[in-house]
DNA sequence: TGTACATCAGTGAACGCGCGTTCACTGATGTAC
DNA sequence: TGTACATCAGTGAACGCGCGTTCACTGATGTAC
């Protein structure tokens, strides 16, 4: 697309990382449009190299855009692990717990506001599952976006916050509700909303999932 | 795609009922295969038609999709009428509003996992809003999905169930809980998941719901 | 330290794909007198 | 009821597009003796 995003030409013969290079020009292109702009053709293009010298590294485009993926998981799974810290300085036991799972929940929602296209390549799939748990979608602490918040629930559970019966199958309910507003931000009704008629709703839909779990 | 699916020639020059033609052609791609299955020339293949003849009906190919997604969101909306109604026998006024609730819940819930196809085309936009409200969306009553949701709420104030100052906003969180459980479902951790398993997690969402709001 | 050779990481050129869309056309239909 | 003509709804042929991907290649690098 633009010009400034290609490099100039190389003067040696190798590139040196070109690997490296291609994920963090199909990163900035998830930024842009979300999974469909990550093209291969582009981002060897901002690499500054020609098409097929890609396949030296990625067996396809679906390869590229799952490493690209992957990395977006990574990212948001750092954004979580802060807010867990951020909440153990909460207070009392049950306090703490509270807070893990709003910080969680916060988390993804201004992950889906501040990141729209990496959040889109994170969560919508269009090809098959890929449930293995891959190291690349962790944080620092190995763990993953889904992970994390089933530590939240398991604070919970610890606190006596939660009763330990409701705990099985919690993160499917919680994880919906604000996925949901996510998407609807993104691309439903919630499109055109601005971020302060946004933030009442996120934080009812917070409440409601803390009281209603 | 599939030679049975095709029409014979015709006899007669004119189709005859072209636009209705194509506009089922559409539904049916994106019944199997979503919103990015709907592809003009397939459309056109399938009626019978050469591939520019389309434009005699609709200005382009997205002209077309927009059809089907209003089509698509029309068959919701008469789902969810049906459960309105349905609740309407349920006994008290209290009773009838939950499950009026209870009922757009699941009317949502089951045309995403019988209609995924649909459900996609309906809700997953790709380019810009359309905010305006299309009687071509909309169920026997006028109203769209959305608005029919708001039917339920108001039930629920009218019955005293969900207190007045709580109203405003509610189908937003309402919707986000439904509609993230249905993505999740579709294309996220629960597409695995048999349908057993699914109902009980559908069943705690919806009363989460109707309790948290 | 120097040379021979295998391996690696790029280049160059070209494919086929199916799509949406445009143009100039012609057969069929409906309307006015 | 019959004819003339405008309008409508199709046909036929062709575009350009940018993509992912394959093939045979060559320049650069690393390793063994």
């Amino acid at each position: 697309m633009d010009a400034t995003s290609r490099l100039p030409p190389r003067r040696s013969y190798h590139h040196g990382d070109l690997r490296r290079a291609l994920l963090e020009a199909g990163i900035a292109l998830a930024r842009a449009g979300g999974p469909e702009a990550v093209v291969l053709r582009e981002a060897t293009r901002r690499a500054g190299v020609v098409p097929n010298a890609a396949y030296r590294h990625f067996a396809s485009r679906d390869a590229l855009l799952q490493a690209v993926r992957a990395a977006a998981l990574s990212a948001l799974a750092l954004a979580m692990e802060k807010e867990l810290a951020r909440a153990e300085r909460a207070g009392g036991q049950a306090e703490v717990a509270r807070a893990s799972l709003r910080g969680i929940g916060n988390a993804y929602l201004r992950f889906a506001r501040t990141e729209p296209g990496l959040f889109r390549t994170a969560f919508t799939v269009q090809g098959d599952p890929e449930v293995s748990p891959n190291p690349d979608m962790a944080g620092r602490s190995g763990l993953n976006p889904f992970q994390l918040l089933g530590v939240a629930l398991d604070r919970m559970v610890e606190a006596g916050v939660l009763p330990p019966e409701r705990r099985p199958g919690a993160e499917y309910v919680a994880w919906s509700s604000v996925h949901g507003l996510a998407m609807l931000v993104l691309e439903g009704p919630l499109r055109r909303f601005a971020r302060t008629q946004l933030r009442p709703i996120e934080q009812r839909l917070l409440a409601m999932v803390e009281q209603g779990l």
